[in-house]
DNA sequence: GTGATTTGACCGTT
DNA sequence: AACGGTCAAATCAC
């Protein structure tokens, strides 16, 4: 990708305290995630502690989201703007004024963005592809997807899917946005964390700029679970990462997860090619340099 | 018949 | 003007 990435949709203007508080916090989900990972580490075995500090974590997040909705000026989801007033049916006529087709990206870069590496495109979620584009600068082309729930349930996750360049063989695939829809099938993530603890696959911080590398317990279970579990796990990887990280996930569909974690700020050095999406959509979303505030 | 995919066009941003 | 993201008519699959 050689363009940036643009913020949000209308309006970056964002007041200093919305700032301020959002560096803060994101120095609190550090330590804590930090912090939690080192609890884990020193009892393991007691999922007690796993399950209090998901809660933790989770709490952060969604203390993220809603700040992060503040921040844009609005009380409804991010891309309330230019999606709500479609109607869920299929053929639709070209809209002579109002249509905006294309135009608004920003809702991507105000959500949660993670980027996964897998051998096949089938992650348990249910995605429906909306187009597929051929990339200036890559080889392949990519695809897009939302989620099947979009309209019927409101949910805004997209995800993004190209080959590989160093490997064909595999998927870049770019999760953007949180699922909000409820699937059945999905075991509440809840309990997932709470088991996941005590499972054996290994999740590699990277040491970034901070010289920290820390390990903790991912279950084989994980990429099995349904997506939308799959976010809320991932979002608590994220959340453990802190400061920078890369994810050795089981080694079925999802084996490499990178998370530029662009509510927190944090850099991550990763395995993939991809930190430069991570850097440019730190600036682009939070307009500061991730190496300066880490200072 | 219904829902998913394909694909060219459109649109906002850079 | 180039680019990437999205729309929506046409087509496909079940």
């Amino acid at each position: 990708m050689e363009q940036k990435p643009v913020v949000a949709c209308g309006e970056a203007e964002d007041s200093l305290a919305g700032d301020s508080v959002v560096r803060e916090m994101a120095k609190i989900r550090a330590s804590t995630a930090q912090l939690g990972v080192l609890l884990r580490e020193a009892m393991a075995g007691n999922s007690t502690v796993g399950a209090v500090f998901e809660e933790l974590e989770g709490s952060i997040s969604r203390a993220f989201s809603l700040l992060d909705r503040k921040q844009q000026g609005g009380d409804g989801p991010p891309s309330s703007g230019h999606q709500s007033s479609e109607i869920p049916t299929k053929k639709r006529k070209v809209n002579p004024a109002g249509d905006r087709r294309g135009g608004c990206r920003r809702r991507i870069q105000s959500s949660s963005l993670r980027i996964v590496k897998s051998k096949t495109l089938d992650d348990g979620q249910t995605w429906r592809k909306y187009g597929q584009k051929e990339i200036q600068s890559a080889k392949h082309p990519r695809s897009y997807f939302r989620c099947t729930h979009k309209y019927d349930q409101g949910c805004m996750a997209h995800r993004q899917a190209q080959l590989s360049e160093d490997d064909p063989t595999a998927y870049v695939i770019t999760y953007i946005g949180e699922h909000t829809c409820r699937d059945p099938t999905v075991v509440p993530p809840t309990m997932i964390s709470a088991s996941i603890l005590q499972d054996t696959c290994l999740i590699s911080f990277g040491a970034g700029d901070h010289g920290v590398r820390q390990e903790a317990s991912v279950p084989a279970s994980f990429a099995s679970q349904k997506q939308e579990s799959d976010e809320d796990v991932a979002s608590n990887l994220t959340s453990a990462s802190s400061s920078s990280g890369y994810f050795l996930l089981p080694a079925t569909e999802n084996p490499v997860v990178t998370t530029p974690d662009v509510t927190s700020g944090f850099h991550t050095a990763t395995g993939l090619d991809m930190d430069f999406m991570a850097d440019t959509y730190l600036e682009d979303v939070f307009g500061f340099d991730d190496d300066e505030f880490f200072r």
